[in-house]
DNA sequence: CTGAAAGCGCTTACAG
DNA sequence: CTGAAAGCGCTTACAG
């Protein structure tokens, strides 16, 4: 069985030194001797002296523990954000602990609130549809602990965010049918009170605009961003009297349900129909025809909103400098055309 | 800004009763007369108290964090283990810390270790490649930390594993196609040192010798559990002079590989081209057509790992009861028929 | 059934 | 630049 560890006792003892110098070490603070600091980091490593996050944890207050909270259970894009959460969290010392909270249930004040008090929690990732949840933020808030917000709805002025251009995004993707000559472009959307949703869907019809269009309802369907919910919406679509030639899904995912209903019907694609999703994630590539979509640069989003929540730990440790400001960032997306899109057929 | 959180010594006073008393009640002790527990809870409730798992962590040596260790960053089938982690761990009040190690890289014993005995982990959950890692096992044996297995290549007498029987589920799979009357079946292997990979290969072995065939080294081909892994493979064995009438992919991203290709080469499927996968992820239903496939209880296999492991840590708290045996739960799988699969049409 | 004391392994003021 | 003391919020023996 397990040997007794190493405690700061025993790298004190052996290094000569106080235990406050060896914590003075452990910390990277200011004023010790670069002899002393040797022979202390000497006596760390003979030992294999790892310090106990708990002990650290109970005085000081910090926990080196992020949470990842999220309400999109074992979605893919759930998965990228965490791939990059991980990355940048292990290099700085951090541990990623991952709380799915169940958006509709009504105890999410309550987790939040157990979450933070019981494991002093360093700091918080917020995605959607949580990074829009005031009921959460509030929790966090006062409890004093700090937080980023991945893609909220509107950038507030107390967390910082990141973000991509979603409206631009859309618009370009929309853009990009508009300009292979499609005038009839059916629209499939997210699920309501998501902050996505209404953005897609905006820059979907400023991109009409631009062409002297406006949106048609009767081609614009409720979608919930799962597969399956794409399903009945791209089924009316198809089913029109003159139905559209293209069709923007509000996601990636929507937008394999979109393929599956035509490739059902028979259709071929993309000549009988264009198909445009959202996100570029991993299934775009998997799917026939591969999808046209916009990528997001999902994990460089979550590394960097991990990269701003640890500067401003580490600058909170540090009383005497000036607290980085609150930031926004918009980092850029990009049109990724593959082969679900080309110019409509004659009819 | 946050108000002093409250502590067992203002539970203590609030109800009258000394702060052991508290801690009993807190950790459902035995000797506590019911009225006393009924105002000890009672101030608990009024005080909004949530114990300190700092403090807790500390002098006792449970942390309530569970760490999953895995080595395949995103994938889909990580995805869904965690989903069925953390509905256990909620329900148990455990939290859940991700802990993707690269798997190639060398500094696998160190990380561990650090998780180990910087967080004073209660247990760990080990999925593939991960799962039959000797260093992971060795360091989380040494520290004495319980840990579960999913799907490991051999049970051990020393840890509990949970798992489907990868071999029959592939025979099955096998045996379907040879149902319909396909007798050259083109099969792509997995990632090599990946338990599943032999196992596949020798269900797919055993299924075709039921039918009096041998397996053809022609048409076996290799991948790496990726969807681009199985690319170049599915292209060489639709190139041959004698194609395979249908295709067995070991896992279902990588069918999802042998579809496009298929697709690119204006195959009509299923009937040019039968195409099975393996574990039933979301995917499997998302592209065209729908994979037959062999549903592994990814989530199911998860949560019986988490109550295992739970259900182990408490008994290691209470040493006058009889530690739970080590225990190798097997789980149902399910072949799950799709559109992908057809007879072969006649030559 | 209940409680006073000591201590877990660190960090925070506070002195030198 | 360095260190002795006190304390974080709990739990573990040990007494009653």
């Amino acid at each position: 069985m397990a040997e007794r560890k190493p405690t700061i006792i025993d790298v004190a003892r052996a290094a000569g030194a106080s235990i406050k110098t060896v914590s003075r070490v452990m910390n990277n603070e200011r004023y010790v001797s670069a002899e002393t600091r040797e022979r202390v980091m000497k006596a760390m490593a003979e030992l294999q002296f790892q310090p106990n996050r708990s002990a650290q944890s109970l005085k000081g207050d910090r926990s080196y523990l992020i949470a990842h909270i999220y309400g999109d259970p074992g979605g893919p894009y759930t998965g990228e954000i965490q791939m990059g959460l991980l990355n940048r969290c292990r290099q700085q010392g951090y541990h990623l602990l991952i709380e799915e909270i169940d958006y509709s249930g009504g105890d999410v004040q309550e987790r939040v609130s157990k979450l933070v008090h019981q494991l002093n929690l360093d700091g918080v990732v917020l995605t959607a549809p949580v990074t829009d949840n005031e009921a959460v933020m509030q929790v966090l808030d006062e409890a004093g602990v700090p937080y980023i917000r991945v893609t909220p709805a509107t950038e507030s002025p107390s967390a910082s965010s990141v973000r991509i251009d979603e409206r631009a995004a859309a618009a370009d993707l929309t853009l990009h049918l508009l300009a292979f000559g499609h005038r009839r472009i059916g629209f499939i959307k997210g699920r309501a009170n998501h902050a996505g949703t209404d953005l897609r869907y905006g820059g979907y019809c400023d991109a009409l605009r631009e062409y002297g269009l406006e949106p048609e309802p009767e081609i614009v369907e409720q979608g919930g961003f799962t597969y399956r919910s794409a399903l009945a919406g791209a089924r009316r679509l198809l089913s029109l009297a003159d139905p559209p030639t293209a069709i923007f899904a509000s996601n990636d995912e929507m937008a394999a349900g979109v393929l599956s209903v035509a490739h059902d019907r028979g259709l071929s694609l993309p000549s009988d129909l264009s198909v445009v999703g959202f996100d570029d994630i991993q299934l775009s590539e998997m799917v026939w025809p591969p999808l046209t979509t916009v990528r997001q640069p999902i994990q460089e989003m979550a590394d960097a909103a991990a990269e701003v929540l640890i500067d401003l730990l580490a600058h909170r440790r540090q009383s005497d400098t000036v607290p980085p400001p609150i930031a926004h960032r918009v980092l850029p997306h990009k049109l990724v055309i593959r082969r679900s899109t080309a110019p409509p057929a004659k009819r």
